[in-house]
DNA sequence: CGGCATCCATTTTGATACTG
DNA sequence: CAGTATCAAAATGGATGCCG
């Protein structure tokens, strides 16, 4: 919030005015998984005018939580990207999405748009750090017209969009497919049994991929008894 | 938001529909301490009118986050809890403090409202879980009017509004003071030491409340280089 | 493509007055 | 207390049009 501070001496009230706003996580959630361009922000985000993405990016600028980047060679054009402190957001981003996986998903509405690269940060909302014990991998995955990555250390998980340098492992599926992983229709290794999904890359690498991401138990929200 | 969705298939979206409207995320802060009544909570929200609070508690009652109960005798007073689906949104709270502490906190300003309430729930931000193995014990803390429990049993804490019923330690300090620790003027230990704290209580609960909260270190936003 | 400026209809909010 | 009713101010969204 930029002059409707809550005006509280609180760590989350303090961060709610920062980023509190409407659209404001959800632009960093976009960051989360590497640098944007304006338009390819505005395509995720229907209902963002240009007029207030500008305003948000600028507030963002503002309070060092992202900064303008010229894209590489060949690209060479500008972008966003976070800071060290938006990047430090990420947790804070990955709970709320760990709270919609349990509470909030149900099937997808007619009218919802949906991109692969936010199943795929919900990959990493998923990430089971002990199952990760010792394993370094990189996974590749092309999901629709999408490519992510997800970089795995012994226990630390970074996903970025774009395709990977040298996968260990790659998988590939439609977008229905993958829908179907997050509504627990099926697990992984079913789609792949059934070939609405392919895996192609380490075999070592490839069976350790089963345990690493585990879905919370959805809860129904319509009483208040635990799950 | 109610007639304001985003009207995306992912998680982070979901839960923002949910909670992501102005002042649902603090009223669920405030509701995290055990339950409040109507007046409690307009009382620690200032500039939240009772129309938007009384909006705000009938979405959270409607979505099945919060439902309201009767305090029990003597109070026999209406009030709103958290369900069990409300509860589980702490850790996405937590996860906002703990980011505010780090990038956000600084001093006070000169119209921030401020309550220990708040600061405990700092508290459990901070909370070092591999600090408390093997501890279970029960801290009151008493800080200017407020009185706020914090209940540790190997490794997981639970922080509550109200005296406890058998505290092991008891620790009591002003406002000001809790507001020195948060700022990192000085340590809980160095409180206690220069008189500015009381801690009585069992010895060994007192010892090892010492290393239980661990401040992330303090980062500047205004640039993106690593903390 | 990458933005900013402007205009306008609709929502959301903030503040206050008022009722059981 | 615990809310409801009301109204003014601010934020949003959608549609442009413009410029480098």
């Amino acid at each position: 919030m930029d002059q409707r501070t809550y005006d509280q001496y609180c760590a989350t009230a303090r961060t709610l005015d920062l980023v509190g706003e409407r659209w404001t996580l959800l632009l960093i959630r976009e960051l989360l998984t590497g640098p944007k361009r304006f338009s390819d922000l505005q395509a995720s985000l229907r209902g963002l005018g240009t007029g207030l993405l500008s305003a948000r990016l600028k507030h963002l600028e503002h309070e060092g939580l992202a900064h303008k980047v010229t894209l590489p060679p060949p690209a060479r054009t500008p972008a966003y990207a976070l800071t060290e402190a938006g990047k430090e957001l990420g947790p804070a981003v990955l709970a709320l999405a760990r709270w919609g996986l349990k509470w909030a998903m149900g099937e997808r509405r007619a009218t919802e748009t949906f991109h692969a690269g936010w199943a795929v940060l919900g990959l990493r909302a998923c990430f089971d750090a002990d199952a990760a014990t010792g394993l370094r991998a990189v996974y590749e995955f092309r999901i629709g017209d999408e490519s992510f990555h997800a970089r795995i250390d012994d226990g630390t998980i970074e996903t970025l969009h774009g395709p990977a340098q040298h996968p260990d492992a790659t998988i590939t599926m439609a977008d229905e497919t993958f829908l179907g992983l997050t509504a627990q229709h099926q697990t992984l290794a079913q789609a792949i049994e059934t070939g609405a999904a392919f895996a192609s890359g380490d075999a070592e690498a490839l069976h350790r991929l089963r345990g690493l991401f585990r879905l919370p138990a959805p809860g129904s929200r319509t009483d208040g008894s635990p799950a």
